[in-house]
DNA sequence: TTGTATGCGTTATCAA
DNA sequence: TTGATAACGCATACAA
């Protein structure tokens, strides 16, 4: 069914002077009708509203009531491209779900402004009409929105990256919760652990990596995440993983468990990547965790994985509520300090003690 | 680190008024220095831009660019407040990437708009800025916000739901896609199937269904898939599943395979449902295709499952694209008829023939 | 409780 | 190529 393409449909749109005029009334008291601000006459208001709907008017043009108050009601979120890719890990999903439900209640929009090739000029997104931004999935440490936002000012949320004074940040402890990870897995008797982490660039490929580069990563959260680690096992193996979903993190930790000596524990930077670790233990015929630990970070719900992993909860849902708790105070015209999210240990049934190394080449016991 | 909350700050902001008359030209060539819709003297321009950086200008504030222009440059997304549960199916993620990528392209932004509570006056997002709106996970056959948007003359693009002769929309023949698979089935020998629905009420359980309450679903396509499967297999068991989602499959696909006799095909109405049902089976100890069949709908990657779901490929991707497109057509002020996707049967590695019958009751041959 | 008048910051039209 | 001016549709301060 084709749509709206009556000719005779073309007739301007009926506008609040319209209305008022109908109803005999001046556009402010029209005015007040439809925002509520101060009180109408019932009967008044009555005349607004038959009028109205008479002209086929359906309340007042957003956009000039925005231009008018100075506010859109709209917060951007910045979100990488490929949506599909991002919004396939749980974390991102429940995070903006924790978000949406704060947003809801402030009756603003959730506007998704794609990230696009860097360099584009002017950075996109920079024409659209939105009171805050928040950035929740960002994995570079400068982005070029927000000079131009700060500019605007703009008020700006992020969870971590990119860094910029202007941006009051949700987040947790990445290195503290890693090491409290680190640490139970040491105390479980590993002494030969690997590390999967997120991909350190864009567009690489799952590889080994030194802790040189780790130190260049562009994603603050790998470094961290990876220092954690350091505290409690020094340097270990670490692979980086080409994506930061399932099958990359099978083949990441698949090279890891091909090393000799093999580690006993696997330590993934976030839930899918460790899930795929416990792929690749499965695929060679190790058992988790009787032959191979394996542990995750985010807390993220798997109900098709069959079992619990042993990970760090940094509360994606409640993250989510916390960026939106800071943007209605900075909506409110408030100023807002940097929030830190405690992230407990989760024990889950991925881990436990390292299996008894197999005895030396057989012969007699001394 | 606070947000700009420095009191000197709290200078009004620069307009291009004040940018033009620093620069000692008109606003309305400033203006044409942001637009270049009209050439303006490359020295002009620098002086333009020179004054504009001195004051801290960051071009044309897009509300009130909106207002003069007639366009916010946003499309509104309608979206269930239960962004979460919806996100978690690849195909809304999938199809909301082809929208996305069609919109990129377009320079606009997706605006999300949570449906709220049913009731709520006016409806939420009503009073938010977008040129256009899309449905594409809707599951009411009317929506409140359609006559409101019908009002303000905003186009629609569905995928099937709402149903209003305003929407444009893009979708696929579901009876004819499901009774193909439906074929397939029956020509592989199975003469005893079962079938998973989507859920029929927003809050229900799980449990065997009517064929009158089916023709009672809100969602159409819950209707016609069932259509398609009795076009081919006539009346059969019907499940109707809780939540589209893996667990309310495993459930549904339970139930039927408790009955007697029990089906040697589970056909679900959607791929998620569908690997619920590969779960109920392996559950009870049956292989899957040996001895049931499970087919799906939606035709999404399911990189973890580790098989091939024989199901409909509704290319998920192309239909959001396809909705970009009408999109685009519409802001264009063309003229836009319904556009029908072709949706393909691909076959996996979850169907086969029924197993052989086991033997009744030993006895002697006849 | 209602009316009058002003301006939000731009862009489009037209004339120069 | 540039400038003056008039909308865009509304919400607010203030007066009545």
């Amino acid at each position: 069914m084709p749509a709206d393409q009556d000719p005779a449909a073309r007739t301007p749109r009926a506008t609040l002077r319209d209305v008022a005029l109908r109803a005999g009334v001046a556009i402010s008291t029209a005015s007040l009708v439809y925002s509520g601000k101060k009180p109408v006459a019932p009967a008044t208001a009555e005349k607004v509203r038959e009028a109205a709907t008479e002209l086929g008017y359906h309340g007042p043009d957003p956009i000039a009531s925005s231009l008018r108050q100075g506010r859109s009601g709209v917060i951007g979120a910045v979100v990488p491209s490929r949506l599909l890719h991002a919004f396939r890990d749980p974390y991102a999903v429940t995070m903006f779900d924790g978000l949406a439900e704060t947003l809801g209640d402030l009756g603003t929009g959730l506007l998704l402004m794609p990230e696009s090739a860097p360099g584009s000029e002017p950075p996109p997104g920079s024409n659209l009409a939105v009171d805050a931004v928040v950035f929740l999935l960002s994995s570079e440490e400068a982005h070029p929105l927000v000079p131009e936002l700060v500019g605007r000012g703009i008020p700006m949320v992020g969870t971590g990256s990119p860094v910029d004074p202007h941006i009051v940040q949700v987040r947790v402890d990445d290195r503290r919760a890693t090491a409290a990870l680190a640490r139970h897995v040491h105390e479980l008797g590993h002494r030969h652990v690997g590390h999967v982490l997120m991909p350190l660039q864009p567009d690489q490929v799952t590889r080994r990596v030194t802790r040189a580069e780790v130190a260049e990563a562009t994603l603050p959260i790998t470094r961290e995440r990876a220092e954690g680690v350091r505290d409690v096992f020094g340097d270990v193996p670490m692979v980086s993983a080409a994506e930061a979903d399932i099958e990359a993190g099978r083949a990441a930790a698949d090279l890891l468990l091909g090393l000799d000596p093999r580690p006993t524990a696997i330590l993934a930077q976030s839930d899918l990547l460790a899930v795929g670790a416990v792929r690749a233990a499965e695929a060679r015929g190790l058992r988790v965790p009787e032959d191979v630990s394996v542990s995750g970070f985010d807390g993220v719900e798997l109900p098709w994985l069959g079992r619990r992993l042993t990970t760090v909860d940094q509360r994606p849902a409640e993250k989510g509520r916390l960026v939106g708790e800071a943007l209605r105070h900075l909506l409110a015209g408030e100023s807002v300090e940097d929030v830190e999210l405690d992230a407990p240990l989760r024990l889950g049934d991925t881990t436990a003690a390292p299996p008894r190394p197999a005895p030396p080449t057989p012969g007699p016991p001394g």
